[in-house]
DNA sequence: ACAAAAGTGTTGAGAGTACACCCATGC
DNA sequence: GCATGGGTGTACTCTCAACACTTTTGT
């Protein structure tokens, strides 16, 4: 059992697995809920595409590694972004044991500007209702990330996050509408979020050709994001 | 720039951290929500209070490594178990770079029998209300468990989890008072549990003493565990 | 018969939902 | 003056919250 003592007083003696993270980029284009995707310049899986990421180095913590690849791949910082999960199941990288922590970013069209990293030959954006086939098990990781960011929109109002600064209540609710694939009451919509208080206008309007000038609003920084569920019990 | 594509190819290349598992033990025990802890029997903190937990093997699923440790500590297998958050932050363990992925489950209390493992001298439960100090950023870890499972229990039936197969309404509501702190309205807890659906009678009666028998109910196991969140939009 | 715990209905308030027309601007 | 998108109010339904007494058993 001395074996077991020297073990457990220095981890380094462990086998250690590589540690890496992936962050699924989403974003609102051309009215439709996409993600960007990268297309892998080495093995394994060259030529697919894949959810952007890389390995975390010694001296950084988890969550500036998943910026940093944001900022890799996009160019943006200072955006929504939250851990989604840890994948670890043993055989998920063919090269060796590769655990991935995976998060999910919420980006404002505008601000993007795709530029591949070092290690892939392209990016896009794909509809998350018409993906391509994904390295590794990014299939997986997807699709929880859209059922988490679908949950999370219901009681969240992390929604603005996909929004430019400012924008018109049209604008908002078809984000939603394009989000949760279900038309919305104008009239109830625009009652809710305003007496939500959670919008500010911002005095300004916005013209598009015809039509009536829309007023501007923005969310309101210190506004509560949250709202109370229906608990089951009383 | 060869050494990247070296790299890519070969994360075995990069510096590799060590990856733990932490799981959080909730039960019910004497009318209050409680943790189960161990006493560290090596250093560093030795001496001190943990969260149970260890290095994952290298060829064995996230989860597995979880549910070893629970097995370890406790005895039981087969309960509630959920992936909570991956810690990560460079230097939260003196020795070296350690990625700790935490689970938190839910024992019913009467399943329990807590026994040490190798690395602890002692295991005992603590009310989450009034913990001693902890090791490593167990604290911060527990808390955030806390809060999860506050925040599941509004809204899905996982409390069930806590209780044996068999208990009373009464049993049910207590368990709820507790976790949530407030105390509850008989006839609507009772009224709304029961329309949920979720519950069958097992036609047995529970005699305890004086006062009338109350029936015995059980968790339906194909029950729908969720209930729609009161939406931010319409 | 009384102490102790189980069990049972009704009413008022607030939120959600459904629904149709007028307003400001560009062409 | 008409086409286009912006903006507004009301009535019905349903869920939630508050509240007190009767029933069954053991002693």
């Amino acid at each position: 059992m001395t074996g077991n003592i020297v073990k457990n007083y220095d981890p380094t003696l462990y086998d250690r697995p590589s540690v890496s993270v992936d962050v699924v980029i989403f974003s609102l284009v051309a009215e439709d809920l996409q993600v960007l995707l990268v297309k892998r310049k080495y093995p394994p899986y060259t030529g697919m595409w894949a959810i952007p990421g890389g390995f975390v180095h010694m001296d950084e913590a988890l969550e500036d590694a998943a910026a940093r690849e944001l900022a890799e791949e996009t160019g943006v910082t200072d955006v929504y972004m939250e851990q989604l999960y840890t994948f670890g199941t043993p055989n998920r990288d063919p090269r060796t044991r590769v655990i991935t922590v995976a998060y999910f970013a919420l980006v404002p069209y505008d601000e993007v500007h795709p530029r591949p990293g070092d290690d892939a030959t392209e990016t896009a954006w794909f509809s998350v209702f018409d993906l391509p086939a994904l390295a590794f098990d990014h299939k997986e990781i997807l699709e929880y990330a859209l059922t988490r960011l679908r949950y999370k929109l219901e009681y969240t109002a992390v929604g603005f996050q996909l929004l430019p600064d400012e924008f018109t209540l049209s604008e908002l609710q078809r984000a939603y509408e394009i989000i949760l694939r279900e038309p919305l009451d104008k009239r109830n919509f625009r009652r809710k979020i305003l007496t939500a208080d959670i919008l500010e206008e911002t005095g300004n309007l916005r013209k598009l050709g015809e039509g009536r000038p829309a007023k501007l609003y923005r969310y309101r920084a210190n506004a509560v994001a949250e709202v109370k569920t229906r608990r089951l019990f009383p």
